[in-house]
DNA sequence: GCATTAACCACAG
DNA sequence: CTGTGGTTAATGC
């Protein structure tokens, strides 16, 4: 089933199920309007006036630079936040290294499972590129759930989104070896984040080390392997996917 | 045993 | 922050 409606701003059409795009014009700062809002949610899309209106006199706008952190693992969660533009990490330290858990593409709600299930912050997010987002009053989301199914139902299609994304990469993440796993970021990035062949790669080695478990020595190393058997090529943080079907053959057989 | 995989350490741009 | 090389521990054939 396709959602034809199409993107007044970037004039991208919105894939059933998937947020809209956008590539330009923000509100400005300070200056929230989310009558208005280029970039509102599925959910938020559901509203009425009126609950767009409680909404706007509850939520705060606010901008992240690269490398920011916009909440700390083992801090108290005060709102739940919606990323407008950027991309955003999350990540969590584990007993023995720092894990990236996802990467999640704006526009997109982030802490959800945190605002209703702990209270406490399980995990931290950070801005990987300058981010802009929305906070928005924990009891006005929880109110708004409650009263009104539809906002609810398309809540819960993200979350159920992101946690089947969160199973297949667990799969790659444990059956695979470095050079599949490593693929499998690459293609993530080529596919999914940047949706074309010629991107700049937004993490430093270290961080995609995170990523994909590995160390950034690895890393390096798996990376000029691809680069050498003409898999793909690279200069600097400029990745070029010179053959996805090799990439994807490696992901596949770890 | 020998080969492979990947982490850790050190050093150099 | 990155790339390289040497070393080392674990695992597989």
């Amino acid at each position: 089933m396709l959602d034809t409606r199409k993107c007044d701003v970037c004039h991208n059409i919105g894939i059933f199920g998937k947020w809209y795009q956008l590539k330009t014009i923000m509100d400005q700062p300070g200056q929230n309007n989310c009558v208005s809002c280029r970039v509102k949610s599925l959910a938020v899309e559901t509203l009425n006036s009126q609950e767009l209106s409680v909404l706007q006199t509850n939520c705060a706008g606010a901008r992240y630079r690269k490398g920011e952190l916009i909440f700390r693992q083992g801090n108290l969660s005060s709102q739940i936040t919606y990323v407008k533009t950027g991309l955003v990490k999350i990540h969590k330290q584990g007993p023995s290294r720092e894990q990236i858990l996802m990467l999640v593409k704006s526009p997109r709600f982030i802490g959800i499972p945190t605002i209703l299930g702990n209270k406490i912050y399980q995990y931290s997010a950070s801005a990987v590129e300058s981010v802009e987002i929305c906070c928005i009053d924990t009891d006005i989301f929880k109110t708004m759930i409650l009263r009104n199914g539809k906002f609810a139902n398309e809540i819960i299609n993200g979350l159920c989104k992101d946690e089947l994304r969160f199973f297949e990469r667990s799969i790659n993440q444990m059956q695979k070896q470095l050079h599949g796993r490593i693929a499998d970021a690459l293609l993530y990035f080529s596919e999914e984040i940047f949706e074309s062949d010629d991107f700049i790669m937004p993490l430093s080695r270290a961080e995609l080390g995170d990523f994909v478990h590995a160390s950034r020595e690895s890393v390096t190393r798996v990376l000029s392997a691809l680069q050498r058997n003409g898999c793909i090529d690279i200069k600097g943080k400029k990745i070029h996917v010179l053959n996805h079907y090799l990439l994807q053959t490696i992901s596949q057989k770890g």
